[in-house]
RNA sequence: GGCCGGUUCGUCUAUCGGUUAGGACAGCCCCCUUUCACGGGGCAAAGACGGGUUCGAUUCCCGUACCGGCUACCA
């Protein structure tokens, strides 16, 4: 990047507080951070709480909490700290005012004095009614009243808002560094309102004036926000000059699956797979949305996959550490298309991650679940030793549930139906001896020696081993599923074992 | 409607004018495995369309189509 070496690298994710983070921003927040940190710079978390009517309580919070979890910390936050805050919107109320009244004294900016309520009636009778340069004489404005008229109004403190004063005609230009250059029309864009009747600040000044002040160099957000850019583009060159505007970047968007257009929170309740980061409760109805976390997710495989949504290294690799993303990470190779999101492959990636991951570290991160299925752990170093046998075959945390519940406790469930058909007297009684000699006898305790033991045992009975493996898997894990059943006798107890063939011998003697 | 953006297998993508258009997920088949997985091997699957430019276009340019985003005193 060409940014210079004394100027420190500055980004920020700017979320406005309504609601859980989805994937997309969870994305936008990653490509922040990742540029940040190439570059030694700074990820600063700046929260965008101007529009009171959707404040949602605990959603700052929830934000806080997702980034942790992902290990994205910023620099600077609300509750960071850092020298440039304060870092919520609602708290530099004051600061965006000062600068709206410097666009209406330079003639870049207006008051405007129409409600809400006659706005509504007037594109209610104009479908696509625009408040700019060809209607703006005919509203009530302080570029279409008479001076007297305008001061009046003030002095009554008549409710106003402050909308930008769109040129007419005028070109301009910006160099997006994932698209390129990007032109627009100023007599194409509106009078969008910068101050609303509240003395808040819309998303428009208030993006400017923050950045400016934060001294951001590079801004990064969604495609959505390429449309307003002309508008920003307005504010910064009135306010502060172009030549501190930061480097913009539009990244692509997120799509949904199926069908067409931007993912959302429906998606994910429709199709059966998470949206949201983490689980999240709306303080209002209750309702809880469940996240890539809770669902099972490392936190290494969602940073991996979210990556690879938009970006790669030009190379087949597709597993990722944090710290090699910020290696690798480039702009330039940022798509500019959507991407639509799959799940399958969502889990694909957490399956990778679980493989090569620590079964110490997996087990802190699996013991909860087993507390909720209110399986008991008594020695942490057996759930260690259970993770490694059986992390293959599990593509999400919760997996490890069914997966090694039976190494803890007999399963009540037998899938007797798939022993019956080929169930027969020389058979119970084969394992009627095996529970004599698990129970009473000193049997080898190892998975290689009770695997011998246990074949020796069928060829003296007249057996074939391998017409007795399913029936005793089964009998131990209550299916077809599980690592090799010998690997399992040796981590059960013979005893425990014994009792589960009889548990099982008396189910099938019922049929 | 207008403005802006986008377009390679079903999906995520590689390709910096010359390739049998590569990889991964999903699908199918085989091997390994007396379960389920892991692993190994294989099959099938793509340049939206039409014009240029060029000895040569997936790649560069233009147009069309399609998809998306925006068009609030929301971000």
């Amino acid at each position: 990047m060409e940014n210079s070496a004394d100027q420190m690298v500055r980004v920020r994710f700017a979320p406005s507080p309504t609601g859980g983070l989805h994937l997309g921003g969870v994305r936008t927040v990653l490509f922040n951070y990742l540029f940040a940190k190439k570059y030694n710079g700074q990820f600063i978390l700046r929260i965008e709480d101007t529009d009171q009517s959707r404040f949602v309580a605990g959603a700052e919070q929830y934000i806080l909490d997702t980034l942790a979890w992902c290990g994205l910390t910023p620099d600077e936050s609300p509750i960071h700290g850092g020298a440039y805050g304060p870092y919520r919107q609602s708290e530099r109320k004051p600061m965006y005012k000062q600068y709206a009244s410097q666009l209406i004294e330079q003639g870049n900016a207006y008051y405007a004095f129409d409600s809400s309520e006659e706005l509504d009636a007037i594109r209610k009778e104009i479908p696509n009614f625009q408040y700019n340069r060809a209607t703006r004489m005919s509203m009530k404005n302080s570029m279409s009243l008479p001076a007297a008229e305008v001061a009046r109004l003030l002095s009554e403190n008549t409710p106003y808002v402050v909308r930008i004063n769109m040129p007419d005609a005028e070109e301009l230009v910006f160099e997006d560094l994932i698209r390129g250059e990007v032109k627009f029309d100023t007599s194409m864009v509106d009078d969008k309102v910068l101050l609303k009747n509240d003395g808040m600040p819309t998303y428009h000044l208030a993006v400017v004036v923050d950045d400016f002040l934060m001294k951001i160099t590079h801004a990064f957000r969604g495609e959505e926000w390429l449309p307003s850019a002309p508008v920003h583009i307005l504010v910064w060159k009135n306010l502060f000059g172009l030549d501190q505007m930061p480097k913009w970047a539009h990244l692509p968007l997120i799509l949904k699956p199926d069908g067409n257009g931007k993912l959302s929170k429906r998606d994910g309740d429709r199709l059966g797979f998470p949206v949201f980061a983490m689980d999240w409760t709306d303080p209002n109805s209750n309702e809880t949305t469940t996240g890539f976390k809770e669902r099972g997710f490392l936190p290494e495989a969602f940073v991996n996959l979210l990556a690879m949504l938009g970006w790669n290294d030009g190379t087949d690799q597709e597993i990722f550490s944090l710290p090699t993303l910020i290696e690798k990470f480039s702009l330039e190779r940022v798509h500019k298309g959507g991407a639509k999101f799959d799940y399958e492959k969502a889990k694909w990636f957490n399956q990778e991650w679980i493989k090569q991951s620590d079964n110490a570290y997996l087990a802190n991160l699996v013991a909860p679940y087993f507390e909720a299925a209110k399986i008991e752990i008594h020695e942490p170093s057996y759930l260690v030793k259970v993770i490694g046998l059986v992390k293959e075959r599990c593509q999400l945390l919760t997996d490890f549930i069914p997966q090694s519940a039976f190494f803890f406790t007999a399963p009540t469930e037998v899938d007797t139906a798939s022993i019956l058909p080929k169930w027969d007297a020389p058979k119970a009684a084969f394992f009627t001896a095996l529970i004599d000699a698990y129970a009473h006898q000193a049997v080898p305790n190892d998975a290689t020696n009770l695997e011998a033991h246990f074949k020796t045992l069928a060829t003296e009975q007249g057996l074939k081993p391998g017409d007795l493996m399913l029936p005793f898997r089964i009998m131990l894990v209550g299916g077809k599923f599980g690592p090799g059943v010998f690997d399992i006798v040796a981590n059960i107890e013979t005893k425990d074992a014994a009792n589960r063939i009889q548990y099982c011998l008396d189910l099938l003697s019922k049929k």
